[in-house]
DNA sequence: TCAAAATGCACAAACGATTGTGCAAAAAAT
DNA sequence: ATTTTTTGCACAATCGTTTGTGCATTTTGA
């Protein structure tokens, strides 16, 4: 027995009942419209013993609000990403939202479109770690009156709230850290050119070698994106040239795998022939065939300020403007940076 | 201008038109319903002009269908469910659908909450990677109608369609391959026992060993957890006795982190003091230490299979049993297994 | 004892889309 | 010039909730 039942005018009409009173009842609001004790306890039992769910689509058409949120990343499958949705997974639940996923395979084409897809999904805010270089898209989507909340990255120029790390002093420290080792030929692989993210940590390594009076030679400065074959293939240019850069500081974890297949290509050891330092800590860092030494962001961190700050604009209609953050990542020492003469 | 409009009525009221016109042109069914060529591109321009999407979540009432999966996985911070989730969530974004994320933790409390939340939200169907033993909980959701897709694992006694590793195979071939280099005390470190995924591994090597005349030792089988803490406290384990083998199978790649963590603490290299097969081949796999020989799973095959699976099951209401799959593995190999004496 | 206040619940509209059916006007057939 | 058929579209119900309001009935107060 016990059968379930489809909505909640079947089940209203077993009690005996307005599907009115039960709403109100298994929404809390007993007390307010005066039911009486007896009635609320005869519609719970009974919501209890047929299992009775309201419909969340229904009850999303009349609320104007879905207990949605959506996210969209670059690419699910990059740990650094994944561990982020990890925790955004978790908070969003434990919040009583559901989380709607999106990839947007590293194509602001993509990113717009699953922008207007969640959009049109009603989904009560957005949680975006934004691809390319334009926010004209982010912007207007803004103004549609959908919260949109950015990690990894901040968007000048907007009021867009963000939560990122402190990509800067996290460069800034690896690169310190190297010229301390005796390095002076440092080379930068960069990601995506012009984004928060890569100028911030260029910046930082900038500013690290000129306080340490070393001039910054921008042929050693390059690439333009954050994964595996850029790492790769700059790896291969910069080893082919006549002034070899001692140390390499890889911007991405992606970016310094990369740079391991171009290293071990040419029988190149790390950090033997080349040290390296590269951005994102990962389980497997410290299992590689040099341990590397990493810059560590604090993920789980940003992913809960992200979802708390979110659903507190979602509940208050309000920004707390106080939000935007710069965590400060770690440097973590490992066996990839060779001390060289000086 | 071209403001946006907020529903079908202002649009058709901006037209000068009915809704149910504008609706019915939306939905490719004019001439089904013989609307005019001239009314139909009125409302495509008009629709295009303000930009109009229509409600999905009135839509998803009135259709009793939200064009919506949901996607449960034990864990998204492993790179394996990573990636199956990456090509899942294209897969369906490319069928018109949305994909909600839910994560397990590893745990089949929170799977079944899942569940059924992704029930009360109407999902049109589920992917899931299972977790724990019981099977009963899924069983029974599959009764109340919503079809559920099963990857990784699949459920003895039941009748949920599936999408798997031919995990037998995966290992058969790995410990035949280590025999092959005269290992003959090989350790097996196991994820959860009494899963299919582990069930058919183990006896995957248990059956390699036998055919090549090694009696089976169970102590050599360790360990309950495809997580690393438990590759790492099995290796101390197996490290520490007076037999110890010449080479570990592990069983997940999780696994073969706190193998190399365990070893690297005592100083123990690989391949030269212990040889290693692991399950599940990673972009970092090729950079370790020692490169690692894996068994790669075919990880976007199982996620397309089991999406397309699954739409033609919710669009046709009926399972092709047919789809029942066991994907080969492939045995990549590099250098983590040595040669030793015959 | 009678008016006023409190109690307990139900009616019906609304959210935004889709769709079976119906009804004019125009075109075709006789 | 009628009748019949076709064309082109609109009305209104429906999906399952939630909620402003209203109406009996009971309780309280004088």
């Amino acid at each position: 027995m016990a059968r379930n039942v489809k909505n909640i005018k079947e089940l209203a009409a077993l009690i005996g009942i307005s599907a009115t009173t039960v709403s109100r009842v298994l929404n809390g609001k007993a007390e307010l419209y005066r039911i009486s004790p007896a009635t609320s306890k005869k519609v719970l039992n009974a919501a209890n013993e047929f299992s009775y769910y309201p419909d969340r689509i229904a009850r999303g058409l009349r609320l104007k609000r879905t207990e949605t949120l959506g996210l969209i990343i670059p690419d699910i499958a990059n740990p650094f990403f994944a561990s982020i949705a990890k925790t955004i997974e978790f908070e969003t639940r434990r919040n009583g939202y559901s989380l709607i996923l999106g990839d947007s395979l590293d194509d602001i084409q993509t990113e717009t479109e699953l922008l207007n897809l969640f959009a049109g999904r009603k989904v009560d805010g957005i949680i975006l770690a934004p691809v390319g270089h334009s926010s004209a898209h982010i912007e207007e989507f803004q103004k549609r009156g959908i919260p949109v909340m950015v990690i990894d990255r901040y968007l000048p120029g907007t009021k867009i709230p963000f939560i990122t790390t402190d990509n800067y002093a996290g460069a800034f420290e690896a690169v310190e850290y190297m010229i301390s080792k005796g390095h002076r030929v440092i080379a930068c692989i960069q990601g995506l050119k012009g984004i928060s993210v890569n100028t911030d940590r260029v910046q930082g390594y900038r500013d690290a070698l000129e306080k340490n009076n070393i001039t910054v030679d921008n042929h050693m400065i390059l690439g333009n994106d954050f994964g595996v074959e850029n790492g790769y293939i700059q790896t291969q240019i910069l080893m082919s040239r006549e002034k070899m850069p001692t140390a390499i500081l890889a911007l991405s974890n992606l970016i310094s795998i990369g740079v391991m297949r171009a290293l071990s290509e040419k029988n190149l050891s790390i950090p033997d022939d080349v040290s390296i330092v590269s951005f994102d800590d990962q389980p497997y860092s410290a299992f590689l065939a040099s341990p590397m030494t990493t810059v560590e962001q604090l993920k789980e961190e940003i992913a809960r300020i992200a979802v708390n700050g979110l659903l507190a604009w979602i509940r208050t209609g309000k920004i707390d403007q106080q939000i935007d953050k710069m965590l400060k990542p770690k440097l973590i020492f490992r066996k990839s940076v060779k001390t060289i003469n000086v």
